[in-house]
DNA sequence: CCTACACATGAATGGAATTCATCTATACTG
DNA sequence: CAGTATAGATGAATTCCATTCATGTGTAGG
């Protein structure tokens, strides 16, 4: 087996070689001038040889460096090409997702800039809207996630975004947190339905033990209208947290919440896409970062 | 800013694509199969291509993936050459080591195989000998670990190896440590003279608010031979707790130690170098080994 | 038909790469 | 000439990547 030093410390060497200083090496590859000192230190033990010397200010390549970095220089142009090749613009990628409006807008939209970031190569094609696309007929769309219920198609797999706890938020200027409520004082409060989600207040009311007053309440058929009526102080708002993390995070919500109370989690957004093309590396790709994004988000990935 | 893959999975995936299967790969790289499987999907997902068609019990480059492997090939091909060169055998690295008998037999002597595993391209050539080598004189010696008191000579550096314990040890059969026992209890036993080691019975006694039975003693000026005294119980040795790791280990003698006792910790052990060949490779490797060696050695390296 | 083998995948782990904090030695500038 | 800025060095701490482990799947081969 050809034995190679660690290929980073080789890749590290080559740039503080070929621009003749460290400094300079970490700036285009985008790490400190230390990790530069210390890969190449690195290097130099594995070889048990001097690559530079060091001077004040200044770094010069060693008769052994030299030697070195000809061949290196050619090797990693080789494989810069080599990659290029599968990486050509006129190869771009584009995905085309179609998303539930308020997961998109509420969860979706403030991350979506990450996975650019994590994926140049491929060009983000968002569309929202209220149905869930036919992955059978509209081939336009890749991956679908939806509200609601799971959808059920022929050769469409289906995957769940986990349970979402739905839990009654309203502005604090409605409703004082400092002290111990009850669910019967949350339904005595002004309430706003939000139409699409699959837990209504009659469900949590059920699960609470309280009896839902029979007036009548606006209703929204956009989550994220229903969280920007309850900020603005109409009423308490049944959602999922998924859609209130930034106003719960900067205070504009608080939950009504506490040991009295029972609190509902429902699996009510899925992704799907078309079961032949599966191992697409970019939607592959996709699924695996939102997963992540799920697993790293304040209310977490529940399975 | 040429931007690459992680280079570890390009190497991977440019062995497995060479050799047509995920596990010669393994083997070609001494990982798993799982390793190879997970670096291949995590290229993949970077290129957002396939590269490998997946069969049962066999893999197929895709178009993508047999654009990638030619130049990677070379590319690889370049490297290794380019490595090569400073690794060539007629520039096979010597570092002569002189190092005190004790110390090689009992500390040094079980570990030099990591080292030689670390740095395949060393040959080691160690000596020994009681006498601190004269660096200045004996040029065929690049470090020396010596006994005692700190050499001082011009133009060497010197390195202290931390602070040993010396604490009295005797064959089980001699002394019971299930019961607490005091300083008069040690002195009231067998004593076993290490000749070499500066820190004598006197030193001890003295610390330890004992008087040292006047006795004659039976003496040794090799620490491992005093310590195999003691291993065949003819009494309580006081030597450096380095040289005893393994009979600790074993059983084969047990620490005569207590919250009555004081111990003494002293830096007995130093090695040196020329000041010129500070910065030699296979020699700052070697004291860099070395110095992770203590550290991680029961006793560790104290400063 | 059963066993063995190659690849897949998620979770856990260890180690490598990197950052951070601080230092040294000039080079440069006012 | 003195003070400041810059590049590289180093050790400790942290982060993240590569790898292993455990388990599963789907044949190929005996």
């Amino acid at each position: 087996m050809r034995r190679l030093p660690p290929l980073p410390a080789l890749r590290t060497f080559e740039v503080a070689a070929r621009l003749g200083s460290f400094a300079a090496a970490a700036s285009e590859l985008n790490v400190t001038p230390s990790a530069i000192s210390h890969q190449v230190r690195s290097l130099e033990a594995w070889f048990e040889r001097l690559l530079f010397v060091r001077g004040t200010r200044r770094v010069e390549l060693t008769p052994d460096g030299r030697r070195l970095l000809s061949g290196l220089t050619q090797a990693f142009d080789l494989m810069h090409d080599s990659c290029a090749v599968l990486r050509s613009p006129d190869q771009v990628r584009v995905l085309a997702v179609h998303c539930a409006p308020s997961f998109a807008s509420k969860w979706l939209g403030p991350r979506i800039g990450r996975f650019m970031q994590a994926y140049p190569a491929t060009t983000l094609r968002l569309t929202s809207g209220p149905e869930p696309p036919d992955l059978r007929r509209n081939t336009g769309i890749q991956l679908g996630i939806t509200y609601g219920a799971p959808p059920e198609r022929a050769a469409v797999e289906v995957q769940a975004l986990g349970l979402e706890p739905t839990v009654p938020m309203c502005s604090p200027r409605i409703a004082s947190t400092s002290e111990p409520i009850t669910p019967q004082d949350v339904v005595r409060l002004p309430l706003i339905e939000s139409k699409l989600n699959p837990v209504h207040w009659a469900d949590w009311c059920r699960v609470n033990r309280v009896r839902l007053p029979p007036a009548a309440r606006p209703s929204f058929d956009r989550g994220s209208m229903a969280i920007a009526a309850a900020v603005d102080g109409l009423g308490v708002v049944l959602e999922t947290l998924r859609f209130a993390e930034s106003e719960l995070a900067r205070g504009e919500l608080v939950l009504l919440d506490g040991p009295g109370f029972r609190r509902i989690e429902r699996e009510t957004h899925f992704m799907c896409w078309r079961r032949a093309e599966r191992d697409h590396p970019a939607l592959s790709a996709f699924r695996e970062w939102l997963v992540a994004q799920l697993a790293t988000s304040p209310d977490g990935l529940s399975t």
